[in-house]
DNA sequence: AACATCCCTATACATATGTATAGGAATAAT
DNA sequence: ATTATTCCTATACATATGTATAGGGATGTT
């Protein structure tokens, strides 16, 4: 718990009544390996901090094929942020690659505190601008950089990472085929 | 004005005053084809409201490669918003493709508005949300779909727009080269 | 210990797409 | 009207990357 506090005073320090009222709402709730978190198709009704463990966040297309999006580590936010939004079906699915443990919170728990709590508001507010952010800093990244470039990256935003995780997945997540990222990756030998 | 109060509204009405606050702070703005409403590298300091024209974003390579982010037409939200929120330097420009009519904010003076009037960051947190939400639907369709379908999706999304801009832009929105687009068009006769 | 499973690598081949270049249609300029 | 620009198309070629397949570590299972 006292992890998310410290993620959400970067974000917006919230006054502490206000902190007493929102976190009796997180459950702590666990993932097994494979487990998913949210389903493709599925409404999202609840969003969690992920204490401990990774996530893979995926597109699929159609058929077996699939892109991965994003990978989440100890520290982040998981959910199907824009179905809870919209309440529209997720496009994405988001599944525990590791053992997970999470904080999570309904969605409109928290929204019906809006109201009320002007600073969680400006919280919300915030959090948003900063995901928009990070995600066009990403967006930026993909278009600009070549495969290279971008599996350094990786390695450099998730130390450790490559691992624990098949490497078919970064691949994924690189945009290109394994045997390409096997290509790259002998190359920097 | 009318047209942005419109737009406003559709994400959140706000109240009549907040609205009278709000509107004096916009002003008119013309930008010749050509002209960048803002340059990458450069720190925001405004947005806008495009009431008339077509606008390109879009990130450079370095070395005059360019990758187009978005096309903007009429009532379309303008501007680097992640320069807004983070200060620091765009990763893009905005640029005329057409001579354009656009009420302009500066956002300092907006977020002063904020601690006064909860209504109106209760819009910008929708906003932000909102932006976020399509922001994503379009990466997804850049994952999952192919520049053929994505070109289709381009006419539908921009109607008559194939028209007016060179189509050079539109390969780059795509993400492919103009011989490539010219060959996808050949195609589909 | 033997076997099965998972998954990374390597090879060969096919193909999509980029680059370079030229031609020509359309538009703008003088 | 003539010329100059702009820009779309077509061609030929090079190359990066995907697909298909097989082999072999590594790890886990019985």
């Amino acid at each position: 718990m006292t992890e998310l506090k410290k993620f959400l005073d970067l974000i917006y320090p919230i006054h502490e009544n206000t902190w007493g009222i929102l976190k009796v709402l997180f459950k702590d709730e666990r993932l097994k390996k494979g487990d998913f978190f949210i389903h493709e198709g599925e409404i999202a009704t609840r969003f969690a901090f992920l204490q401990d463990g990774v996530v893979r966040a995926f597109y699929t297309n159609g058929e077996g094929k699939d892109y991965t999006k994003h990978f989440f580590t100890a520290g982040s936010i998981i959910g199907g942020y824009s179905s809870l939004i919209t309440g529209k079906p997720s496009l994405f699915s988001q599944q525990a690659l590791t053992n997970c443990k999470v904080l999570s919170i309904n969605y409109n728990q928290l929204l019906s505190l809006y109201d009320a709590y002007p600073d969680l508001e400006r919280l919300a507010r915030k959090f948003a601008e900063n995901y928009f952010v990070s995600n066009e800093a990403k967006e930026a990244k993909i278009v600009l950089n070549n495969a290279d470039v971008r599996y350094l990256e990786f390695r450099n935003i998730y130390p450790g990472l490559e691992q624990i995780i098949p490497q078919y997945h970064i691949a994924s997540y690189l945009g290109v085929s394994p045997t390409q990222l096997s290509r790259i990756r002998k190359k920097m030998t």
